[in-house]
RNA sequence: GCGCCUAUAGCUCAGUGGAUAGAGCAUCGGUCUUCGGAACCGAGUGUCGGGGGUUCGAAUCCCUCUAGGCGCGCCA
């Protein structure tokens, strides 16, 4: 990519005046070109000779004089230009700019994809929601993150898995089990009274009901344990299929869905509690078996197995992350869990550590919570949900679109405030309909010229010299980078700000220069912008998975 | 008490150690309105929570204090 371009140009022109005695003979510091925020500091600005300008003992502005000096020409560049405190800025060519729009329709949806030099395995893993209930709006956020990311990772020519980790064992489905039995005897007229920290909501009630109407009576002849077992498995099989149909709403799909019962199944729990053993991570004591995680680096000890003699959690999923990198040896796994699992980090780090898996293989994201309001009234959790905001509400109210880009447009470290009052009042003003709205407006241009027969196929490109041609298409090549950002940071906020300023760029384009007019060479050039602008705004919707309109 | 996250414009929030800290909403004013006005252009508003430090340069890194959220189970 043309940054990296100009960090060894920088890096050459340095070793070049360095070689002519012109600049002192010192080691290189850490070239790096950026984006400047500015467009009166051109295109790309560096900030070398500023870094080197200690070690030099010489004054910035005259080690950037020097570079410019030794500066090779490139083709791409128009003017390289040195600016205080001791800047080199760089001036993208007009015509080179102008050619990149036959790049872009050229490579059409693959606009902006890149191939990794070596196969890269990427495991993302999110929501994996325990099965006992419907969805909350936290959830949902995680899940637009989990599936945007994926995305981009593919883009950008990572081999990607999307799964959802079913924790269907546990304490926690055993109280569905048992809540569920109670109200199945309930359905049936018969007494009975929910256990102490019983799920709630009124959806077990539902699928009792739903038993009842498939099965009759057939589970009363069972002992309570056995029945409440029976009515856990089917119970967590449908509320799977819920969970599933809501994150099929928001758009969101798995390409592997794992059951930790099946660590049990495969005996690989066991394998690998045998290992940790055997590496002497495992001590007994207090009746219960304890993974020594302190000299791990953590700051406690953890339990494996309780005193009852069921493995915790935090066994099963050591478990199934040494199934991810050692079993289907990911290259790298990316969890995503909510802010509440953020104690479980440091053990689960310690624990790979012990299993010898490389640190930086294994990434945690944690996504901060989601609050709902309705303008200054805080929306309370209903019964009907098992006291939660359901997030097929929020859904259903706010639409996928614009929920999706609400999501994606806060950064996962900062806690939410999803206002509903002001996500229906602003739905006109919305950024997301102003994305939207940019595509359908360039939808319908082009289907115009289509009416007119218009063939712009051979438009020349070089006819784009005007201003907001040019800074329309300074943004439409914008977007491999912020895909790379994305990539570097696993923050898909830029996304959506991203979405936004190319939206405004075509607007403000649209608004200055008509695109089919009488001028026919121009208005072939122009209709080609268009193109590739609604190529490059389809492409970032679609990877945040938000539709990109042909009318609206 | 300990750990993680957060504090930026009236509100909701961006900001990858750089140049004059930015958007949307709200407010005020303008454009034009025959390719889609769900548009465009402009204006104002800031002790970047407080205080120290590192650096040529800090909203960004370090320390500390304050406020809020979430954790700190033989729950998951």
């Amino acid at each position: 990519m043309l940054k990296e371009k100009l960090e060894r140009c920088l890096c050459q022109a340095v070793q070049e005046a360095q070689k002519k005695g012109e600049l002192p003979p010192v080691t290189m510091a850490q070239v790096s070109v950026e984006r400047t925020q500015n467009s009166k500091h051109g295109d790309f600005a560096s900030n070398l000779p500023m870094k080197l300008a200690r070690s030099m003992q010489t004054s910035p502005l005259l080690i950037a004089e020097q570079i410019l000096e030794h500066l090779p020409r490139l083709p791409e560049i128009a003017d390289v230009i040195v600016a205080p405190p001791g800047f080199v800025n760089f001036v993208l060519r007009k015509e080179w700019l102008a050619r990149q729009v036959n790049n872009i329709l050229s490579a059409r949806e693959t606009y902006g994809d890149s191939v990794l030099d070596e196969e890269c395995r990427i495991q993302f893993e999110f929501v994996s929601v325990n099965p006992t209930g419907p969805l909350h709006v936290g959830h949902g956020r995680g899940a637009v993150l989990g599936s945007t990311l994926a995305n981009v990772f593919k883009s950008a020519g990572y081999s990607v898995e999307r799964e959802y980790y079913i924790n269907d064992v546990g304490s926690q489905i055993t109280n569905l089990g048992g809540s569920l039995y109670t109200r199945y005897l309930q359905c049936l007229g018969k007494e009975a009274s929910l256990p102490a920290d019983a799920y709630m909501g009124d959806y077990v009630i539902d699928i009792a009901r739903e038993i009842v109407d498939e099965y009759g009576e057939k589970f009363l002849v069972l002992s309570s344990d056995e029945a409440s077992a029976e009515l856990g498995r089917i119970g967590v099989c449908r509320l799977l299929k819920v969970i599933e149909k809501e994150l099929a709403l928001l758009r969101v799909d798995f390409d592997s869905w794992f059951r930790e019962k099946s660590l049990y199944e495969t005996g690989q729990y066991q394998y690998v509690m045998d290992l940790l053993r055997d590496r002497g991570y495992v001590q007994e004591r207090e009746g219960a078996v304890w993974f020594e995680t302190t000299a791990l680096g953590d700051e406690k000890d953890n339990v494996l197995v309780r005193g009852d003699g069921l493995p915790t959690y935090f066994a099963s999923d050591i478990a199934y992350h040494y199934n991810k990198f050692l079993v289907r040896k990911f290259d790298r796994v990316v969890d995503i869990w909510g802010a509440d699992h953020q104690g479980h980090i440091l053990r689960m780090q310690a624990a790979l550590r012990a299993l010898g898996i490389e640190p930086e293989r294994f990434t945690v994201m944690i996504c901060q919570m989601v609050s709902l309001r309705r303008g200054e009234e805080v929306v309370k959790a209903s019964k009907r949900s098992g006291n939660i905001i359901a997030l097929k509400e929020v859904i259903d109210e706010v639409g996928v679109d614009a929920c999706r880009f609400h999501f994606l447009s806060r950064s996962a470290d900062s806690q939410m405030d999803f206002d509903l009052e002001l996500a229906k009042k602003q739905s006109d003003e919305n950024p997301v309909y102003y994305v939207q709205y940019a595509h359908a407006r360039i939808a319908s241009i082009l289907r115009i010229a289509l009416e007119r027969e218009i063939d712009y196929s051979g438009g020349d490109v070089s006819l784009l010299v005007a201003e907001p041609e040019l800074s329309l298409i300074r943004q439409l090549i914008l977007f491999p980078e912020v895909r790379d950002t994305v990539i570097a940071t696993l923050e898909p906020q830029y996304l959506p700000y991203y979405a936004r300023d190319l939206a405004t760029s075509f607007h403000s384009f649209y608004k200055q220069c008509r695109v089919i007019s009488d001028d026919e060479e121009l208005s072939r050039a122009r209709l080609k912008l268009i193109e590739a602008s609604g190529i490059v705004l389809a492409r970032v919707l679609g990877m945040m998975g938000i539709t990109a309109p042909e009318r609206m």
